[in-house]
DNA sequence: TATATTTGCAACTGAACGGTTGCGTAAATA
DNA sequence: TATTTACGCAACCGTTCAGTTGCAAATATA
């Protein structure tokens, strides 16, 4: 079982409840008014919202409140800033060389 | 059958690719090189990975370079903005307020 | 105390994923 | 021309995924 934050992020409906509980802690019931699917689906993407830390728990009552842990979410930056750096350096002529020179590991 | 750029990054071999191909273009074997998968399986990642614009094809001869397409590549960019500008905002009181009015759908 | 509400957990289902092997085809090469 | 090389496509396999239904536990309420 892959727990990533790129497989987080993978389901719409995942990418749609952290829009929505990024500005406020809600329970799964609330959460689930939101979309057509089942309060357990909702709690399922919350559990593996959960296991790659993207969110936390907060008990109040019988009530769990979740909400957003935002740091995780700087993985994701992180690569994309790793990929612009190489996507604008592509046309230098001698990067190319040398990555040629690195890729056939000559 | 989903094809989007988030479900086409959430695979680490892909994610790899990516990186490799974003400076210049490769081919199938090239690309395989570096993975411990066979071509065949990196042929189906470039598939998806065509399927969703990331990558476009360039016959020459009985080669086929794959080159990364960077634009679509920022709607990455495009939902993370959209979640920082939530996520930033978080702590003013006044937002909470007309956001849970309308979660509540008051 | 009996009942309703909120939740997590388990079992199940059909679809999709990531990988493999095998094969056909087109281009380069001997 | 015969052979090798590069590739895509199809079939298959085991695993994961997103969803469902059903149920038990804990808290709130009548």
């Amino acid at each position: 079982m892959r727990r990533d934050v790129f497989q987080a992020i993978a389901d719409p409906t995942r990418r749609a409840i952290i829009l929505l509980i990024a500005s406020q802690a809600m329970t799964p019931n609330a959460i689930a008014e939101h979309f057509d699917i089942t309060r357990q689906a909702v709690s399922k993407h919350l559990k593996i919202l959960t296991e790659c830390q993207l969110v936390k728990q907060e008990q109040a009552g019988r009530e769990i409140f979740y909400q957003l842990d935002g740091a995780k979410i700087q993985e994701i930056d992180k690569w994309l800033e790793e990929f612009k750096k190489i996507w604008e350096s592509r046309f230098n002529e001698l990067d190319k060389v040398l990555l040629t020179l690195k890729n056939n590991k000559l």
